[in-house]
DNA sequence: CTGTTAGCGCGTTCAG
DNA sequence: CTGAACGCGCTAACAG
């Protein structure tokens, strides 16, 4: 392997002369910066982030934390979503992305946790779908001992971003346009979890729009589960006018209860997944781009490890109906 | 940061004496070794893989090779497969994978190629999907500069495994009860992609099959492409008794042309993917356990790093049908 | 603007 | 069986 080393030495200067070069630094005369660059194409010269992350104590490496089989169904598209948009980003930006599942970590106490990560040369972490009731996490988040990016969590520190949609208008926003166009006055509302983030956020803006159109709303906690949303339809939608799931799994579980009960009811959903398509008729649903999410974690987590305290940031979302046909390629 | 140098300190020996208890080497009394493993306890030592890595040229670092968004759907759910699999079993192996995606990386030539992976300090690629056009990887994978497990491809070499199920008999077994069940004598095949591997191998086994029923086989291509299964059905599937598809997707794409055809045909896929669930009737497939195939993989790239030849693995299917009963969570 | 030097944390001889 | 010493490839002060 061709190191820094002969570089140096093929094109006449010393190593950190090279090192500045690759870095980027100021201090370098163009003539000598021509000298190295042409010493490292001839020799076909690749650094060794291996070792330049040894030496300089920064690697770059950024854990992916996703909660993959855990409310999450077999046919979930969005962690998948997630992995995409942060890899592609972190790799324009020069880092690293691990992806690390909640069921690899989850029996781990916190000091685990943190020699875990720590033993990876781990840097930052961008977590997807943290609930409240990881307590590890919570901790390992609040040491500060890692860049820390939430997706979809609240929570701010000197080293600890946040970034979502507003889901209290969205979840308003959604419901209402469905709600009119519909003309519905009785709704089924199948929320998320109980004690969930934006599972308590979109409940609060399904309320708000309730009492502001002074409808009739029967809710019941679907914990993101399509096999839930299916019974609870089954029990509670022949009463109802309409249904509003927090989530678009659940919307496709509640169609599919209704399909088998023979009766017509509309549908709405939350997440803009194309799994929707084959759900069997045009729903409407909250659009969340999940890849530009991940892709804009990344960005935050790099602002981060360049020193800048932590914030919160809130991305817009869209409203839209899928059927089928947006979906198949 | 706890390092070797204080463990040797904290027990009483030197360096190099913790450095051969962590690497099980011999020439180490029980005494010392454990003190040294009480003092690794007591101190919460976890070793630099990066220090590690720089100093022993082992990284144990291996890329995962995905070609989502190529000829792949946006709910294919198999990528996701292959990730959990890969790398929950790297975890447990002790390695180290990150998923790179072929659009990453389809612009490069061989040299830049190279050039990335070992600036990454990659010393193994997992392949899943390659096929004939990719001339660039091909070459890569000759040069024999990496360790190399091929998913789903042919290819043997001193660095060079290959991992597959049998796709002849695998597709002659699951069309042959498709076909004795439904009592079929005129068949719609929609193949995979021309020259692909899989699918030269898939149509091999349905041709086979044909012959020896002496059934009167159609075949069109469908490029794996949901959208063309559609397209194709829509036009050929009136004059025929039923259609097999050489994957779950094109499968799918066929039930949903049926349908908007209104008219009946049994349909048989290849895969397994849990997205049958959704596609609205019981349908034959192929499973394949793709989390399973990535463990394997990642097994089998271990015994090349050890040092052993490349070989062919072949692991075995099943038949399955799946309903949407199957797959709701 | 350029070169010298001292580590980063660990693996690995090679004397003792 | 143990420990001192060197080096992996690179970065980061510090001299010059």
């Amino acid at each position: 392997m061709v190191s820094i080393k002969d570089v140096a030495k093929h094109a006449g200067v010393a190593i950190s002369t090279v090192s500045k070069v690759l870095n980027h630094y100021p201090n370098v005369s163009e003539e000598t910066k021509k000298k190295v660059n042409a010493a490292i194409a001839e020799l076909g010269f690749v650094p060794n982030s291996i070792a330049a992350a040894l030496s300089s104590k920064q690697t770059g490496r950024v854990a992916l934390l996703l909660d993959v089989n855990r409310h999450v169904q077999t046919v979930d598209e969005i962690p998948m979503q997630y992995i995409l948009g942060a890899i592609n980003r972190a790799k324009e930006l020069g880092m690293d992305v691990i992806t690390v599942f909640f069921t690899m970590i989850q029996e781990m106490d916190v000091e685990e946790m943190t020699r875990y990560f720590q033993s990876q040369s781990i840097e930052g972490l961008i977590v997807c779908g943290l609930s409240k009731q990881d307590a590890v996490l919570h901790k390992l988040i609040k040491s500060e001992k890692f860049k820390v990016v939430l997706i979809d969590a609240p929570g701010i520190g000197i080293h600890t971003s946040n970034i979502h949609v507003d889901n209290v208008k969205a979840q308003y926003d959604v419901a209402k346009k469905f709600i009119i166009e519909n003309k519905a006055k009785k709704i089924l509302y199948i929320s998320g979890k109980k004690n969930g983030y934006v599972s308590e956020e979109r409940m609060q803006g399904m309320k708000q729009l309730a009492e502001e159109l002074g409808l009739t709303l029967f809710t019941r906690t679907g914990n993101f589960s399509e096999l839930e949303a299916r019974k609870i339809t089954m029990q509670y939608a022949k009463r109802r006018d309409a249904i509003i799931c927090a989530s678009d799994m659940m919307a496709i579980g509640a169609m599919k209860a209704l399909i088998d009960m023979d009766i017509y009811r509309p549908v709405c959903g939350f997440d803009g997944i194309s799994l929707m398509g084959y759900a069997g008729k045009q729903m409407h649903t909250v659009r969340q781009d999940f890849k530009q999410l991940a892709a804009r974690a990344v960005d935050e987590m790099a602002r981060l490890m360049e020193g800048h305290e932590g914030q919160e940031v809130v991305l817009p979302h869209q409203l839209i109906r899928i059927k089928y046909e947006d979906v198949i390629t």
